[in-house]
DNA sequence: TTGACATGCAACTATATGGTTGCATAATAG
DNA sequence: CTATTATGCAACCATATAGTTGCATGTCAA
């Protein structure tokens, strides 16, 4: 989990991310266009991408084909996420206790 | 966006808010029981969250209470990864394509 | 006022990260 | 075979990060 946070937490690797939304099945030299940075620096960053599992990678003759897989992202989303949406209203209620807490002026502890 | 993917690939920080599910309204110290750190590296974790809005903070008098947002999460979720998840589709399509492309047993290009 | 408690701020260290450059290797074209 | 193309590997550098420690500030209790 720790590796899809940390390689979605990089502008860089969401924009490759993106690029393989749009066309599947590119190659490093095509997702080297248009980036300030160089080659290398791509293919580090692909590299992370694909430990983290987000990018798939298919070798034909000499060019890597890079493909989106969103799959990680779907686990993640309904393992993990899904409980902190759920806790929306819990969250909502303890500011709501803590705030009128807070309203009495500062007496006791509330003794009631 | 970055801000929340980063404060998110740690696991001490998912931790953290964990615990802020569980029961909100802890405060710094509360938070560093059971943490195999010191206080102050718990306060920088906690420094993070709040930056990426996954934390909000109500002062008390001389302690600070941490609360769970879950707001940040459900945005992302919807505005970006769910494009992705519409994509896997997508993705198993344009992998069975190059897959059957790749079969050729390589001549030209596919010419056809 | 004094002491204890909760937190903040600053300096420091070790390691990780994002970038660079240069060279090596493998596959295709001629 | 030779040249070109696509990628990988390794060293290097600047900065960011995660942790530490020490001290300062602010609040509550007596």
């Amino acid at each position: 989990m720790t590796d899809v946070f940390h390689a979605l937490a990089d502008e860089s690797r969401r924009q490759l991310l993106d690029r393989l939304f749009e066309k599947g099945g590119q190659s490093l030299n095509d997702l080297c266009q248009g980036f300030p940075m160089s080659r290398q620096a791509v293919a580090k960053h692909l590299g992370i991408l694909e430990k983290a599992n987000l990018v798939s990678v298919h070798w034909q003759g000499r060019t890597k084909l890079h493909y989106l897989n969103p799959l990680p992202l779907g686990d993640i989303v309904h393992r993990w996420v899904g409980k902190f949406e759920d806790a929306r209203i819990a969250a909502l209620t303890d500011f709501k206790d803590q705030i009128e807490e807070d309203q009495k002026p500062k007496q006791e502890k509330r003794r009631a």
